[in-house]
DNA sequence: TGTATTTCCTACTAAATTGATAGGATTAAT
DNA sequence: ATTAATCCTATCAATTTAGTAGGAAATACA
């Protein structure tokens, strides 16, 4: 399941790639305009701006601002920040690897290779999606 | 995160697609030979049967078995059983549809939009896998 | 300089999920 | 009968999730 978190992520960064303003913007408005707890929110944005993908202003008319354009933001790195590795099993994650304790060989492990296909067909959906696609914007 | 129930349930299929004999195959010796916790297993072989994957035989020289070949048991029904909905999101499931309670046009959501997209690539590797594929057997 | 406004940071919490374990009932072969 | 297997229910500890609370720090502007 997607976490609330990635979801509420994912739909910020729309509504700021949206925004037309070249004002940053305030968590308070994403918030009320997407029915997300805004301090929920302002954690969310909080680990963006920290993981870089995000830059923020303090103070009064304050708020938060692509680092990139859209088109640069891709979704492997937005999913990674919010929702961790993409791999669903470390054995086959390439930023996270584990190895598992059981599996002697995983070369011959049924689930290994398995995964192994579902994380290659997941990344070529984020790999060829950035936030422009998300948000319909052409920047 | 790939559960362990779904990952232990794959290597027991895996386990009883390979076994030559045409004596059912027992808990026992599976969770000896993967390595997977007895009583733990038990219970997930149990829902495999109870989902018609599995059939049982009781008592002495008793165990499990597989229902059809393992080339007919496809991987959509083996991750339903094991480990639910595909989709990472209800308003994109096939099988268990549900509607957001914020989204007001599922149809305008960047999250909706990009989630179809993993679903159905996801979708597409389970669908054109097989147990046999996991099991390298012809069966 | 002071006040309002915003992000930033830490700590806490309730509820749900996961990964088991425990104990025994039921069924079948010998 | 005895033994060996599945079947069933209940319980539990640890972790994760989805928040909430309270305030510190920075900034704009009067």
């Amino acid at each position: 399941m997607l976490s609330k978190k990635t979801k509420y992520g994912l739909k910020a960064l729309t509504y700021i790639a949206r925004s037309e303003s070249d004002m940053p913007v305030q968590v308070g408005l994403i918030a009320k305009s997407e029915q997300i707890p805004q301090k929920f929110l302002e954690g969310i944005l909080l680990t963006l701006r920290k993981s870089g993908i995000l830059g923020s202003k303090k103070g009064k008319h304050g708020g938060y601002y692509l680092r990139s354009l859209p088109s640069e933001i891709k979704m492997t790195d937005v999913m990674r920040v919010l929702e961790g590795p993409i791999a669903m099993v470390p054995c086959v994650s390439l930023n996270y690897y584990e190895k598992c304790d059981d599996c002697p060989d995983e070369n011959l492990c049924s689930v290994h290779k398995l995964m192994i296909q579902v994380r290659d067909n997941t990344l070529s959906v984020f790999r060829n999606t950035t936030l422009a696609d998300l948000s319909n914007t052409s920047k």
